[in-house]
DNA sequence: GTGACTTTGTGCATCGGTTCACAAAGGGAT
DNA sequence: ATCCCTTTGTGAACCGATGCACAAAGTCAC
């Protein structure tokens, strides 16, 4: 038997988790603006959704907002960064060290809370040894031990897609069981490894899709909308 | 009178679409391979789905299996990519050619089939005029002038956050329906226009969500109440 | 041609997520 | 304290997507 009791339902629905961060931006812009209270409807705007979802959204994390006032904007954004883990610092290794790694390396803005680049790992020896935002690329032949003796935990990968399979077997050989792919290749992992994928290409294609059927279709198939 | 491979229902499921450039990947990868047909479940394997939800993603598209056998490649390859819009060309303008936008510029991947980058836009005296992955980069003052001119339809905004706004209202006026957002902010658009959304930051925060559980964080937090 | 075998295409049950709509809860004015 | 007004939190209907399971449709061997 389990305890009827757990106040907190931990079973956070996905698509509520992958709206948290957007709900965290826009607090964030108003804490700064000195906004001290905000109502479901006003942070429903400013991240572009239904405020109904935004209040179920943040139901689950427990009842932080207050009937006829709304949620107090610091507290909310404390509640939100600790249920993502944003209050620890997670080490992040940016493996592939090309046009798109270095363009990561370089990014400030994702590191900007609770991420920290801790690793950059290639495997052509041109760029092993160069500095980029002040870190030092490391050879990929040393991948396991900079992510054991730097605490990596999420990798993002931005290899090649013919290398990104083998460095993702590696990487989660050596514990990592967080990644981040922008190689345009299906990783096959095992149970309990998380990956997410950016794909450029998909997203222009889907793009293109919708694009067609606005300007009329393969077809000219002209249907009511 | 049969009308067999005539997709009925112009109306695919938004899953579904994001899905075929899946499909397109792996068959792209299997006709290099040289073979000539497949069957669902193994495309499924290759693209990393479930074959049910394949064969009814592909059943949207229109009747082009053969049972018993399964689906001829090359026929496929051309039925997606057509139903997709990559049977055409794509104009894309770059607007924002900073560190991420020169990766963009400079990944070969995306601009495989169907799209190719028509011109790159930023607004920083120091980088216009400057030759990037083979072309000009010219200056925001001339974005619609640009956008017209390339026939550009599809807008890629790697901007820094506080422009994105800005330069999406102006794209629009200038007639462009669809944009592939690098920028972290929501955009807000008028209906008919297609925004998609690519944000680093987002991801790596879902990542630390599904992290912080896994090493056990659920539990210890009692609070009162 | 016939029968055995393979694989598609889809009806159906199910599930997760979205949206509506409203009772409950709180604040502020008088 | 009482009433009114605002806003939350959520029950319930709804909607799209998923996955099972199987009949229909085809191939192949003989």
């Amino acid at each position: 038997m389990k305890s009827p009791s757990q106040p907190r339902d931990r079973g956070i629905p996905e698509a509520t988790v992958a709206r948290l961060p957007l709900y965290l931006r826009a607090l964030h812009g108003m804490a700064e603006r000195g906004v001290a209270t905000v109502s479901s409807e006003d942070l429903a705007v400013a991240a572009g959704v239904n405020s109904a979802k935004l209040r179920k959204d943040l139901s689950h994390l427990g009842s932080y907002g207050t009937r006829g006032v709304g949620y107090e904007v610091e507290y909310l954004v404390y509640q939100i960064s600790r249920e993502l883990g944003l209050t620890q610092d997670w080490a992040v290794a940016i493996v592939g060290v090309g046009n798109l790694g270095r363009a990561l390396a370089n990014y400030g803005g994702f590191v900007s809370r609770g991420f920290r680049v801790a690793a950059l790992v290639d495997a052509d020896p041109e760029v092993v040894g160069d500095t980029i935002a002040g870190l030092n690329v490391e050879h990929i032949d040393e991948l396991e031990a900079v992510i054991k003796r730097r605490g990596v935990s999420i990798v993002v990968l931005a290899t090649p897609a013919e290398a990104a399979q083998d460095v993702c077997d590696r990487v989660i050989d050596a514990g990592v069981t967080s990644i981040l792919n922008f190689a345009p290749v299906v990783l096959s992992v095992s149970d309990g490894v998380d990956v997410r994928k950016v794909d450029l290409s998909i997203e222009l294609q889907i793009l293109a899709f919708h694009e067609q059927r606005k300007a009329g279709g393969p077809l000219m198939a002209v249907d009511g909308q």
